[in-house]
DNA sequence: CCAACAAATTAGAGCGCTCCAATGCTGTAA
DNA sequence: TTACAGCATTGGAGCGCTCTAATTTGTTGG
């Protein structure tokens, strides 16, 4: 039932449990002949190393420890899938536990992940004090994701939610629009920022910014259409929609009045979701490059622990435009493919 | 840097190792002056016990190792979160990995979480071999989440496919259609049981069972669909599609064609997708209990470790119908409310 | 044939903890 | 006073490994 051990191999192989471990090292300073040896032995046994032990006497840990706000989140499960990858390449295991946006919970979730002495932690999205994220700073390289907060010992990992607003708004003025109002996401993560970068660049076009109270769902999307039909006259000819869910709504509610999309008006969308990806929707959107946050997570925790880096990085994203179909010139505009610009 | 040890919190208070290990591990036999004295000593150093050591040297371990197929899908994302939701409730940590849906990959993931001597291990819709899964067996508690494999040791977390379809047909067959058709899912996992359960389920109602070949993907529904209008006239009143999303398809070609859903034609999907709960959609659906069988999978594996259970359990888990707006009384029958039955 | 050196191997302490057996200490009964 | 509980406390071995320093083995040159 238990399993063996390194001395069962070293009785096994007739050699030395150092020499056992220099063998299970890789250590090149052991003879052919001898590293056969414990190498069958080894095998006939079904030895594996025990990694908690080995992770004890060494003092180094190929551990990760995740702390996550959501998973059933799928943002922050694809960023916990982009850390696995790079993790499992380098030969390290990640342990999570989550945190339920409760600082309480998310304070203990982290006490509990540094009681294995990992060799780095990441904490997605975490809603917990700047005084909680330095304090597991003293104790082990710390990367934030989806979270901005410039302590001079961690690194953090974002996205440039103005940058994303300002490629959305760019798109539709290439296509030709001018009267393009944004749905804000109200105090949703990251919706000031989207608001800002709307604004901005509406500016820098020398466009007036037109700002709708909304919310990230699909129902808030349909009301703030409701409120534009009311108000607006003439209407907009582009919404700018606070993400994929909310654009979903504001199609649906301006399909149900009989406007188009594109046709009468273009919505782009933000998040990229597997849902503005279905055929039958075809939203235009902002991809935000959650996977690649997860990998440049690990990578900035392992340069921590292998090349000793100090110094914090902070990497903040681009986010790109994925162009589908519900964006198009404005009606009365001439009528063109959805490619904008080209030689055509 | 280097933490404090028990040593050093034993010296600061003034008593020997041992007594910081029984106050740590909340032992009643010490008395309450002396318990003080180590927890504010501990306090003061910032003390907290080294996870590893201690599961070193008790031989028991408070992690679960999981092995995830793929964390992208969101069907795993959330069986984690149900995994987790459990674990950390009782005071254990989720250390996983991802196989990629590469056997090789997979054995080296299982081989890499077992060096950490877990407690248990979870595999969520593994596609390994079953003798790497009872090997796995013979060193630990092992359960199976959407991957049937019945061998003695092992236990099992799985939903119901057949019951699922059989659900979908029975709640059509009860708002009066009789033409009903499947757009199955070709060879996805669980696309044969639940063709076996819309079969079945005909074949018990008397009626005759007509199965479209299709895919879990929006394109594959939608062509389908345009196969259905080739060959059939008249059309069947009811589609049972293969999933959430080949049901998305199927409804976005009909409306192309000006059939209206529910009005002219019921469809039903599957998996309770957050798709489908978009008020646009309102996609009548069968939800599979996702974070339940992660919570099953937890307390099975806790449940050998604690309770030292070892017959084997294997949970079938029955699958809901969640009503939406996509289906209704096909046309000329008497319309009603989305309410079947009831005194109204 | 032996010193000198490099390469291969090993003994043993130690990583931070748990756990068992042994010790000290009180108070009560004989 | 001694004996003996009963409780609180402690010493020390040991969990499975790594790592340093020491030892053994093998090779070469004088």
């Amino acid at each position: 039932m238990t399993r063996p051990t390194m001395a069962d191999v070293a009785a096994r192989a007739g050699v030395s449990r150092a020499l056992v471990s220099l063998v299970m090292r890789g250590s090149p300073k052991v003879s052919a002949q001898r590293r056969q040896a414990v190498l069958r032995a080894a095998e006939e046994l079904g030895y594996s190393p025990h990694a908690m032990a080995r992770s004890l006497a060494s003092r180094t840990s190929t551990l990760l420890g995740v702390m996550v706000s959501d998973l059933h989140n799928a943002f922050f499960a694809e960023v916990v899938d982009g850390l696995e990858e790079v993790a499992s390449d380098r030969g390290f295991e990640l342990i999570i536990n989550t945190g339920g946006r409760r600082a309480a919970r998310e304070r203990r979730a982290v006490a509990s992940l540094l009681s294995f002495r990992p060799a780095g932690l990441a904490l997605l999205g975490p809603v917990v004090a700047a005084s909680v994220i330095a304090d597991a700073a003293g104790s082990t390289p710390v990367v934030l994701v989806a979270r901005s907060c410039r302590l001079s010992t961690v690194d953090s990992i974002n996205d440039d939610g103005r940058v994303g607003s300002g490629l959305a708004v760019n798109h539709l003025v290439r296509l030709g629009h001018s009267r393009i109002v944004h749905f804000d996401g109200g105090s949703g993560s990251q919706a000031a920022q989207r608001r800002r970068g709307y604004v901005a660049a509406m500016r820098a076009h020398g466009l007036e910014p037109v700002v709708l109270h909304s919310e990230y769902t699909d129902t808030a999307g349909a009301r703030t259409v409701a409120r534009l039909l009311e108000r607006f006259d003439p209407l907009p000819t582009a919404i700018v929609a606070a993400n994929d869910v909310n654009a979903i709504g504001a199609i649906s509610a301006l399909d149900a009045v009989g406007l188009r999309v594109p046709g009468d008006i273009s919505v782009i969308g933000y998040d990229n979701t597997s849902l503005s990806a279905l055929a039958h929707i075809g939203l235009t959107t902002i991809d935000q490059p959650r996977h690649d946050m997860g990998r440049l997570a690990a990578e900035a925790l392992l340069q921590r622990v292998r090349h000793g880096r100090t110094a914090p990085v902070h990497h903040l994203l681009r986010p790109t435009l994925v162009e589908r179909a519900s964006t198009a010139a404005p009606p009365g505009r001439p009528a063109r493919g959805r490619r904008q610009g080209g030689a055509g």
